[in-house]
DNA sequence: ATAAAATACCTTGACAGATGAGGTATATCG
DNA sequence: CGATATACCTCATCTGTCAAGGTATTTTAT
């Protein structure tokens, strides 16, 4: 866990979102899914995770239902709404912004002689 | 103001510092240079600008003095310590990474045959 | 002269998201 | 049989944002 993780606050459901954008999926695998794709730089906690589940289940974005019971402990699947699916748009779109914002406002733009 | 200030959240204060690594500059003059590098589409309320100073101030990243008297309503100056313009380096190195890691968790991944 | 707008600063309380610390239960592996 | 991995959960606390409130000076328009 490299990053510290509040320089991701406010990005964690959408990143929730992105992972069901795939299809079903439960707390674990999800967070495992996040740690693969960022080579083991980035985790949720886990009060982060199923707090965050809980927000976006409250909000609509998203409804769950408990895994037919397979070998292994009980797993909460998660589905993403139609709801869900628009507000993942949105947030894409506005990271693109962000980030093109972030980059202007953190870098130090050349001297000129005419300053 | 386009983009909500919580996709920000954790950038104050890394943003005030690379104002000051231009050179001294006070409050209202830091979020005028804010507003106009995002083209408008961003900019600090006062209370989050005021608050930062005295976090970033206590933390001993930055110190302050009050502005000679010249013309118009008096100004508190910010310079940048040096251990301020070193956590600026790593908080900008932190940034290419944080966005790399965004930029894989927001995306969707193209769907494969080997799916 | 005077009212309005712009410049420039400040604090406090409320709110929301992240998380440490605590907990439960099952399955697998040595 | 004990340890580790899987898999879930809650609550109290901490931190950053910000609405709402405030002060004071200068400039601009009437």
């Amino acid at each position: 866990m490299s990053i510290s993780a509040d320089t991701l606050r406010g990005y964690t459901d959408t990143i929730i979102l992105t992972r069901l954008m795939r299809g079903d999926s439960y707390g674990y695998e999800i967070n495992r899914q996040v740690q693969s794709r960022t080579g083991g730089a980035y985790g949720f906690k886990e009060a982060t995770l199923y707090t965050a589940f809980r927000r976006l289940e409250q909000s609509g974005l998203i409804t769950s239902y408990w895994g037919e019971d397979g070998p292994g402990a009980r797993r909460r699947y998660y589905t993403i709404t139609e709801a869900g699916k628009k507000l993942w748009e949105e947030r894409s779109r506005e990271w693109q912004e962000t980030r093109a914002l972030l980059d202007a406002l953190l870098t130090l733009e050349v001297e000129h002689e005419s300053d």
